[in-house]
DNA sequence: ACCTCGACCTGCAAGC
DNA sequence: TGCTTGCAGGTCGAGG
């Protein structure tokens, strides 16, 4: 489920509880996440204050007054949930939502924060801050699509000397860090071009962008801040309701939409398979 | 160096 | 109703 949009709309549902706060209690439920949960996590994680929480691309960065850094992925189903602690009250039974709570952490200002996670693609790990940019995970990372570094002739250069689709060099997070199957698909929608088109095709021989490049990258800088837009209001609306973060509910233009009508042309929206992912586009006006 | 594909997990919906 | 199958928003690492 999530992919830049999504981690950021989290970001800024989680930075009011959880900054400066201090990690009084940290509990591990389950310790299987993508990669294991080290066994020092707990120790290194408690009594440190969270100083700040930011993003890159799908990760989450908690900034730590240890000069630590914990690093968080959502993975495929990861989501976040903000509760109350209420002193003295009843605990429920544990609900069928609460099955895969794998890390709750317990925050001085009576908040707990914790890590829902069915799947487990999802991961968490720490490192000391200074060594961030030879993190493994980050350090391959292109530049962030929603920055000024990524505009169409960056982007032309990096798919210049490509022999994969356009859906393809895409979703490769070394190209542009953040987009996912979704995104991808409603970006190229926008942008009018195909996904099966060559992804060297959007530069000419010198490596220059064509029109083609611009188009696509206003696209996705513009799909992308519409969903944070999108996300910013289903973060009002579900902070009073459970907590719960990491989910919300957009239209997509072309996304999980097989056999229905284009809503701009005469076409109908199409299912392929690239790379193993299911594609949506509309033939007709998707050149 | 590039690219594709399988693997990692659980849950849910559709089909029989 | 129950079983089986396929599919899901990510990414890593093996193998071509």
């Amino acid at each position: 489920m999530p992919e830049l949009p999504e981690v950021e709309t989290v970001r800024r549902g989680l930075a009011p509880a959880m900054e400066g706060a201090r990690l009084e209690r940290i509990e591990v439920r389950h310790r299987g996440l993508r990669w294991p949960i080290a066994e020092d996590f707990e120790k290194r994680l408690t009594g440190t204050t969270v100083t700040g929480l930011g993003r890159r691309a799908k990760y989450l960065l908690a900034d730590l007054s240890s000069g630590e850094v914990l690093i968080m992925h959502l993975g495929m189903s990861g989501s976040f949930r903000i509760d109350k602690e209420k002193p003295g009250a009843f605990h429920h039974a544990r609900s069928k939502d609460e099955k895969h709570d794998h890390v709750v952490f317990h925050l001085s200002n009576g908040k707990t924060v914790t890590f829902n996670d069915p799947r487990r693609f999802g991961s968490m790990k720490i490192v000391p801050r200074a060594k961030l940019d030879e993190e493994p995970l980050l350090k391959a990372l292109g530049p962030e699509p929603l920055g000024n570094e990524f505009d169409a002739a960056m982007l032309a250069r990096a798919c210049q000397a490509k022999k994969t689709s356009l859906k393809a060099a895409l979703s490769d997070q070394r190209v542009v860090a953040g987009l996912g199957n979704i995104y991808v698909c409603e970006a190229l929608y926008r942008a009018h071009l195909s996904p099966t088109r060559r992804a060297s095709t959007i530069a000419d021989r010198k490596g220059e962008p064509n029109e083609r490049a611009f188009a696509l990258v206003d696209a996705i800088k513009a799909v992308l801040n519409d969903a944070i837009k999108a996300g910013g209001s289903s973060l009002r609306d579900h902070r009073q309701a459970d907590g719960s973060l990491g989910y919300f509910q957009h239209n997509f233009r072309v996304y999980d939409r097989e056999g229905e009508p284009c809503p701009r042309s005469k076409g109908t929206i199409k299912r392929i398979v690239q790379s193993g992912r299911s594609t949506f586009y509309c033939p007709a006006c998707q050149k």
